[in-house]
DNA sequence: ACGGGTTAGACC
DNA sequence: TGGTCTAAC
């Protein structure tokens, strides 16, 4: 709401991570032990490794029959597989049984899964601190700079902290700080007894710093950097660590200077950065490698862009092609309708990405439809969109629609002021027009204004025209919400003592010094589902 | 063995 | 603005 977080000089900066995340989910959902081995199967790679897995050698972009040979008894769960099954669009192609169900050639993979688990934390993450930004599918930023009031009791938290190497545990660490630990280890607190996911957390006054604590004590510990662990900490510290610094960045620096560590790169003047990256880049990398980042955390827990691919044999007919884009369109249009329902929302532009082997992936991008039928519209946009493609070719072997540019239709769905916003730049189409370098949109209504308003109201919400639903209005809304209560009731039951809090600093007080971790490995008895 | 599916952001 | 490229998970 302010801008004092955000310019204020010492901020309290927490970034968090979950474990392995996508290995954590489906442990919790099948209700396998933590401490035996899984793996998350993608084709014939794995794409998420537990850390039981990770103690036989087993890491990501090993081939499942690596994995097998490493360790034998290791849980291989294929990730979620959507298709189409004689013309029906077969939502989940449930994963633990046979490999053979799930057919590369057929079918395309789904991170719906991960996507659920990973709003219902972004849920928990915001109903502790306003600002949260979602940083990927299973990491965020929290800038808990204004909310660090809490009693000594709760302050106790923070001794769950692992402080970094060097860094000592005195008095010339800023209190808040050392609040903002004990916040870190109640959120963590908090995700873990709510769905008994893992996760690690670094605690900085940055977002910079805070994002190499979280790594260092992995997984199901925190780490503060204090200010004054700053410099021994980017002594040892590989240039290539620090965000941003992983690429080809990263690389040209070491070329181009001595430097290998952030230490080392401290000693090339602002001038010489200027030299090596331009000068947009050089101030920012010149604070860089100081531990100095003023970027603020954005508030903000949902996606800017939704996209769905998918990497195919090489393609060179038409039909094949249209096979793949109706499946994307199916899947895009199903989590279009979900993020519609929950945040209120519809993209302005759709693009498609398409790669042909031994070229560069192109795009191209229209206005988002307007219609009814929007799998098909969809579809329809897509094919002409490749055919009209100057730089087109087969044999293609990928493809991918995405979405962006969202517009809030809110409070006022039915005001003129949304009407012409949601409106404005797709009066191009409403001449569709061959002549007209830009591309056309195919299944633009006449754009009346009647048919406008009315797609407003109950429109975007529209299923897909072969799995009709009521014309009664928001069906998918009251279907979202109803799906997030039998969610949220689960867990309703599964709870964990609501007021562990008390019972911990209870047992604190007894003088019996308890680690989160202590409540991360719950006893077998402990467990549930 | 940089897999495959996603996201964000910088740049021209 | 559209399109490409980079970086990250």
């Amino acid at each position: 709401m302010s801008d004092f977080a955000s310019s204020a000089l010492n901020r309290v900066i927490i970034h968090l991570d979950l474990d392995c995340f996508y290995a954590q989910v489906e442990s919790v959902r099948l209700g396998i032990d933590p401490a035996s081995p899984l793996c998350v199967q993608q084709w014939d790679g794995v794409i998420a490794v537990n850390y039981a897995a990770r103690g036989y050698g087993i890491s990501r972009h090993d081939r499942v029959d690596t994995v097998k040979e490493k360790c034998p008894s290791c849980v291989l769960v294929h990730v979620e597989t959507v298709g189409f099954q004689d013309q029906h669009f077969q939502e989940k192609d449930n994963s633990n049984v046979t490999e053979h169900s799930h057919r590369k050639s057929e079918t395309k993979v789904s991170l719906d899964r991960y996507r659920d688990a990973s709003s219902r934390i972004f849920k928990v993450l915001s109903s502790f601190v306003d600002r949260c930004e979602k940083a990927s599918i299973d990491e965020a930023y929290l800038d808990v700079s204004e909310e660090l009031k809490m009693d000594t009791e709760e302050r106790a938290y923070y001794f769950e902290t692992k402080f970094q190497p060097f860094g000592e545990v005195n008095a010339q660490i800023p209190e808040s700080l050392l609040i903002g630990c004990a916040f870190a280890a109640k959120i963590r607190y908090a995700i873990y007894s709510q769905f008994h996911y893992t996760s690690s957390a670094g605690i900085a006054e940055n977002k910079l710093l805070a994002k190499l604590g979280s790594s260092m004590h992995k997984p199901s510990q925190q780490t503060l950097i204090s200010p004054q662990s700053v410099p021994y900490l980017l002594e040892s510290l590989p240039l290539k660590k620090l965000r941003s610094l992983g690429g080809k960045l990263g690389t040209l620096i070491e070329e181009k200077t001595n430097a290998r560590t952030a230490k080392e790169a401290q000693s090339i003047t602002l001038e010489e950065w200027n030299e090596i990256v331009g000068r947009d880049t050089a101030e920012w990398i010149y604070n860089l490698v100081r531990g100095i980042d003023y970027s603020p955390v954005n508030a903000r827990e949902i996606t800017k862009s939704i996209l769905a691919a998918k990497t195919f044999k090489a393609e060179s007919s038409w039909e094949g092609l249209e096979k793949w884009i109706k499946l994307l369109a199916y899947e895009l249009c199903e989590r279009l309708s979900k993020d519609q329902a929950m945040n209120s929302r519809r993209p302005a532009n759709l693009v498609i990405h398409y790669s042909s082997v031994g070229h560069p992936s192109c795009s191209k991008s229209i206005p988002f439809p307007c219609g009814k039928d929007k799998v098909h519209l969809l579809t329809q946009n897509a094919m002409k969109l490749l055919k009209t493609a100057k730089n087109f070719r087969f044999p293609c072997s990928r493809l991918s629609l995405s979405v962006s540019r969202f517009h809030s239709i809110t409070s006022e769905a039915n005001s003129i002021s949304t009407f012409l916003r949601v409106d404005e730049g797709r009066h191009t189409n409403d001449v569709p027009s061959e002549s007209i370098q830009v591309p056309s949109v195919i299944g633009l209504p006449e754009n009346s204004l009647e048919k406008s308003i009315s797609n407003m109201n109950d429109g975007p919400l529209e299923k897909y025209s072969d799995i009709k639903s009521e014309p009664g209005e928001n069906e998918d809304y009251i279907l979202a919400k109803r799906l997030q209560e039998e969610e949220w009731s689960k867990l309703r039951n599964t709870k964990i003592h609501a007021n562990d809090d008390e019972r911990r600093i209870k047992r604190k007080k007894k003088g019996q010094l308890q680690t989160l971790d202590h409540f991360f490995r719950p006893s077998s008895e402990e467990k549930r589902s």
